[in-house]
DNA sequence: AAAGCTATTATTAGCCT
DNA sequence: GAGGCTAATAATAGCTT
């Protein structure tokens, strides 16, 4: 396509080698840029002259790296070190662990569960949420006992403390105490010299220990 | 250069796209070909078509990790550290993502809460735990209505059937049954003629449902 | 969908500046 | 050597099979 045709191989006149590089390197690259703009295709073009100039195109909307991490994939050939492959392994070891939770919760939260159909699958859920049941409310008990006994204890202090008050004749009018943990329960700033009466409140959704349905016999159901 | 001119841009006809990518890649290739051969060069051409599908053209004499080697020292860029630092914040983001899902498994299973000292989040806990309980159950149930359907068609089958042979005098000695889905309830091997006198079992662990303490009022018991 | 045809356009070899 | 010109070859768009 030229004056006159050439043989395809290597042009050992340098001058004419490098013209003839120059022209049909702007020509693969224009090539590589038509075909991506036309066929949506991620290309990436690397050339280096004899010389050891080189030059590069990458079609927009992609990097070196990402061709080269699709390449990685698609023919399996290892173009970086052990490195890349371990931290590659990794990550697709840490997915699947990841896709797994995933779903155990999605199954414990009783999502997507429509798909179980195996009767051990059930009732090995099942029993898993009530033990975790089990143990939480142990927990908010524990909490609630710890909050009564810390309770009982300032109701002593307080009911010594206005005692001792109360015996060297001091009065507390214009007293202050409204800073004192025991305090944050139903503070209805009203001041009041006689030790509070205190009605401890539930801090816990107990409520639902009590509403819990019980199931009658299941067999009289059908 | 066909029979009509084109504009470089997106060809939308799908098959044509396809079409005219296939011509232009051989023809990139080819074009890649000539000019190493021609000049000496060393070419690298990768291409991937919209569908996924990956070409390559590596001039001979060299290799893609060659090419990049030499990419890399030409450029100075750093394809591989680019890389690697992406896929270690990768797997820093995953395992962040990783954790905070296993703890939650963990604060489902029950296990690792005496750390929580939050009312809300034990509440929180007991409600999700609740929740997916109450779907679990009513998965159990929904397979144990179809079971017992399935078998109350089946038990009706089996009588018109026992009927039928009675009617006509035949007597159904030494044949055997035994394959039915129907039996594998509770069978005995004891071959009897008479309809058979279904005892439905419980399938789940629904046995769960009929223990579940009823807690007292708490307020009663410090 | 894939291969072949060909009119038409695109690329470029050799030359010139 | 870099850039432009143009005759000549090469690539290919639209078509047929």
């Amino acid at each position: 396509m030229g004056r006159g045709k050439i043989e395809i191989k290597r042009i050992e006149n340098t001058s004419n080698r490098q013209v003839t590089y120059s022209k049909r390197r702007n020509g693969l690259i224009k090539k590589a840029k038509e075909i991506s703009v036309l066929c949506d295709a991620h290309v990436s073009v690397v050339i280096f002259a004899s010389t050891g100039k080189m030059h590069e195109y990458c079609s927009p909307s992609t990097t070196l790296v990402d061709i080269l991490e699709r390449y990685h994939k698609h023919s399996g050939k290892k173009l970086w070190d052990a490195k890349h492959e371990n931290l590659s392994s990794e990550i697709d070891r840490i997915k699947k662990e990841n896709d797994s939770m995933q779903i155990e919760l999605r199954h414990l939260r009783g999502e997507d569960i429509t798909s179980l159909h195996g009767h051990k699958e059930l009732m090995a859920l099942e029993e898993a949420l009530e033990t975790g049941l089990a143990s939480i409310r142990d927990r908010e008990m524990e909490l609630f006992k710890g909050m009564k006994k810390n309770e009982r204890m300032l109701e002593d202090d307080n009911r010594r403390l206005q005692c001792m008050l109360h015996q060297q004749g001091i009065d507390m009018e214009g007293g202050d105490m409204e800073n004192g943990y025991h305090h944050q329960h139903q503070h209805q700033h009203h001041h009041h010299h006689q030790v509070r009466e205190y009605q401890p409140q539930m801090p816990f959704a107990f409520h639902n220990l009590q509403i819990q349905p019980i199931q009658p016999n299941l067999q009289e159901r059908f």
